[in-house]
DNA sequence: AAAATATGAAACCATATGGTTACGCATTTG
DNA sequence: CAAATGCGTAACCATATGGTTTCATATTTT
């Protein structure tokens, strides 16, 4: 409801409660979809998944390109780092966990500068 | 809504999606609260904030003590894990940010030994 | 240019959600 | 033991949300 209260509503997090936008962004990770083929995943009608679509653009989760009459959709990753850095905060709470995503960043060869 | 969809909701992602849940969880991340102490930080009434701290108890991300006639009410960060990990396929994509996070770890003193 | 295709928007509906007030139940306190 | 304190639950309400059907619009195709 959110109805006006002091609290800063971030979209990325009330997109990401609903689990079919949370498939829909598991679906464009590997490439980028046309509305249809999105759609044709679920079992919902399409008008309705198209919801789902306008609501993780304004997330600016995904973006939209037109080709010839399809509209493709494309995973904008992105905007999913206020997520990480909200979590930042919590996550000295499993500090192993931490030590095997440092193996990941390692293994990926990520350079060692700062942003 | 998730009527019998064939996706998993996820009460974790469900319970972050409210910014005055989000909050709680910032509020006892330095300590434990009462369930008064909880509520007197926000606008909405006593009530109120009981439903939101139920749901935030029925995703496990915190729990719940008796003292007196106080309920203490502390976070369970492990509960966010989940989050981490359905983030971790996203996070190819900004290796910068990673690069940071693992300068936290290391200067957590974070041992590496894999979990 | 007409038919078909791809798709968003509008209108509508049932249910979920967040908030409120009233109440009940333990646990102090006096 | 009676009053006060702390707090969850129930009942209720307005609005948000997710889903549907219908329609309008822009491209291809034929």
């Amino acid at each position: 409801m959110v109805t006006h209260l002091g609290l800063a509503d971030n979209p990325i997090f009330d997109a990401l409660g609903d689990p079919t936008r949370r498939a829909i962004l598991d679906l464009l990770r590997p490439q980028a979809r046309s509305a249809g083929e999105v759609a044709s995943h679920f079992s919902i009608c399409r008008p309705g998944v198209a919801k789902h679509i306008r609501i993780l653009k304004d997330a600016k989760l995904i973006s939209e390109r037109s080709e010839g009459r399809n509209r493709i959709y494309s995973l904008e990753p992105e905007a999913l780092q206020s997520v990480d850095r909200w979590l930042q905060p919590y996550r000295v709470f499993w500090a192993s966990r931490l030590v095997s995503l440092k193996h990941l960043i390692e293994a990926q060869g990520a350079q060692t500068h700062d942003i």
